[in-house]
RNA sequence: GGCGCCAUAGCCAAGCGGUAAGGCACGGGUCUGCAAAACCCUGAUCGGCGGUUCGAAUCCGCCUGGCGCCUCCA
């Protein structure tokens, strides 16, 4: 199984093209993915989004990089301390709380964690230190206990965004603050007001501005300068413009990201998903439905630069893939017993099964490609099923189950059936009950084996009459 | 007003100049006591109009309809 990355091409937002990937150091990746303002539950859009750099960094540590993956968390900020005093707590017990929801529920949708989750409370000498060197480079100024960043300091401000400053200008439409020299400049520092978290620094009393975080973490956690620096479209600008002014000045070179991606926004019917539009599907309800998995598989079955549009028939039909790919890899029956004498079929999912590795990297090389790479995956899942109906045994078909599962987990998805704990509290019980059915069954009681059958699929319970007998799975039906 | 994106079968979604991946749903069939699962068969000429080309869903122009960013945002 290749592992080497040669071949592999990304696409760069800042150069709108793919471009062969190669890392500052060998063989290890830096990458810095934006997180999230921890002022409210996660929403779905989120949970897309660190999929898709879940997805990335797998595939990257699967060819072999060692990758070191940061994340962070914008835990001070005018719309946590707008909510925590509307719940009349203090700011960080509500930060607190949600970032220990989000590590949970990440966790639970299979996301591998970050190698270092700074936050910007946590982060202040780092930040203090950054903004006293932008200012002694002048590209910042302070004002009032304010500091701001001179846009027109940094020539190169709108590459990335592929905007021209004089543009943004006139379009604007921001209160203008009479005491910037520019309406562009934005906030590195901000100067405490009544009531407000605020931490001391050289330019008074305050706390961060938000931009100025992220390029402050880059350099206390990854060197400064990244391989792969990641968020969504809509961090594109200002965000991501902003940060490459603050690093690439700071650092005096460049470039401050190698390759800058963007996953697409997850959409509702036309609408981009936001809280203020209110048609937020949180991450909680997903799981809580078990249906995170299902989630992972709609996602990564369009491409990540994508936009993605969101529906519960799109995402029940991604259960309905996900469990017979799941069915497929996992079979049942006669795994684990395999015939050294396989048939002329097994061959030739032998066959197969190299062409789906091959299909599988060539897919993944060419900036992530992971719905060509399921489509591989699920034409190897058909030919494993048409296989087994037939060569239960084969050594083939042990082998093609086994890839199928590997490159599964390459992608990020539980090859196996996640137990629910409903089911596996009841799951000697329901052995009786399928036990007794197959009783009855041999002697034909037809009526009273369905009645078994019926009343455990109305508990979740599907049953599987099968030539080597009956199997069982917890369905996310109704509980 | 500026920058950019999208429009492919009922739904989701690939495709990046050579005659439309994959998934879900629907219909027919096989298997099964029935069912489920599985397998087989079945569906689109790619928003509209022009143009370039031997050849375009793929390039160019116009039109129509959506959307994103420009302000917090994954």
């Amino acid at each position: 199984m290749p592992r080497d990355a040669g071949n592999l091409v990304i696409y760069d937002t800042r150069s709108r093209s793919k471009q062969p990937f190669q890392t500052i150091e060998p063989g290890q990746v830096r990458m810095y993915v934006c997180g999230v303002t921890v002022y409210d539950d996660a929403h779905i859009g989120h949970a897309m989004s660190v999929m898709v750099f879940d997805m990335i960094r797998r595939y990257l540590e699967y060819r072999g990089y060692v990758v070191r993956h940061a994340q962070n968390f914008t835990d001070i900020d005018d719309k946590i301390i707008t909510r925590a005093n509307r719940e009349g707590i203090n700011p960080n017990d509500l930060t607190g709380r949600l970032i220990s929801n989000w590590l949970s529920e990440t966790l639970a949708l299979n996301v591998l964690p970050a190698t270092v989750y700074p936050r910007a409370t946590q982060e202040l000498p780092a930040i203090i230190a950054m903004i006293e060197g932008l200012i002694d480079r002048g590209h910042a100024y302070p004002v009032e206990g304010d500091v701001y960043y001179r846009v027109r300091s940094f020539p190169g401000y709108g590459k990335l965004s592929h905007r021209d400053p004089d543009d943004l200008r006139s379009g604007a439409r921001i209160d203008v603050d009479e005491r910037k020299d520019d309406p562009l400049d934005f906030a590195l520092w901000k100067a405490v007001k009544p009531g407000e978290p605020s931490w001391p620094s050289p330019f008074g009393e305050g706390r961060p501005g938000w931009h100025i975080e992220c390029s402050a973490m880059c350099t206390t956690h990854l060197g400064g300068f990244v391989d792969i620096h990641g968020g969504g479209t809509d961090l594109i600008f200002p965000h991501h413009e902003n940060e490459i002014a603050q690093s690439e000045a700071f650092l005096g070179g460049e470039p401050f990201a190698r390759y800058w991606l963007h996953n697409g926004m997850l959409r509702f019917g036309g609408e981009k998903m936001s809280k203020s539009l209110g048609n937020m599907v949180t991450v909680r309800s997903l799981l809580d439905r078990g249906l995170g998995d299902a989630f992972r598989l709609m996602v990564l079955q369009s491409h990540y630069r994508a936009p993605l549009t969101y529906s519960e028939e799109a995402l029940a039909g991604a259960e309905r893939g996900l469990e017979r790919l799941r069915t497929a890899a996992g079979g049942g029956g006669a795994v684990g017993r395999p015939d050294t004498t396989a048939p002329a079929l097994g061959d030739a999912l032998a066959g197969q099964t190299a062409d789906t590795w091959r299909r599988f990297f060539i897919a993944m090389d060419d900036d992530f490609d992971t719905p060509a790479a399921i489509a591989a995956l699920f034409d190897l899942a058909r030919s494993i099923n048409r296989e087994a109906a037939s060569s239960p045994t084969s050594a083939s078909l042990v082998a093609a189950r086994t890839t199928l599962g590997d490159l599964m987990g390459v992608l990020g998805f539980d090859p196996a059936r996640p137990t629910s704990t409903a089911g596996a509290d009841a799951s000697p019980f329901i052995d009786l009950l399928v036990t007794i059915r197959e009783t009855m069954r041999k002697e034909r009681h037809w009526a009273l084996a369905d009645q078994i059958r019926d009343g455990l699929a109305d508990r979740g319970v599907t049953l599987e009459d099968g030539p080597a007998g009956t199997t069982w799975r917890a369905t996310s039906g109704p509980s």
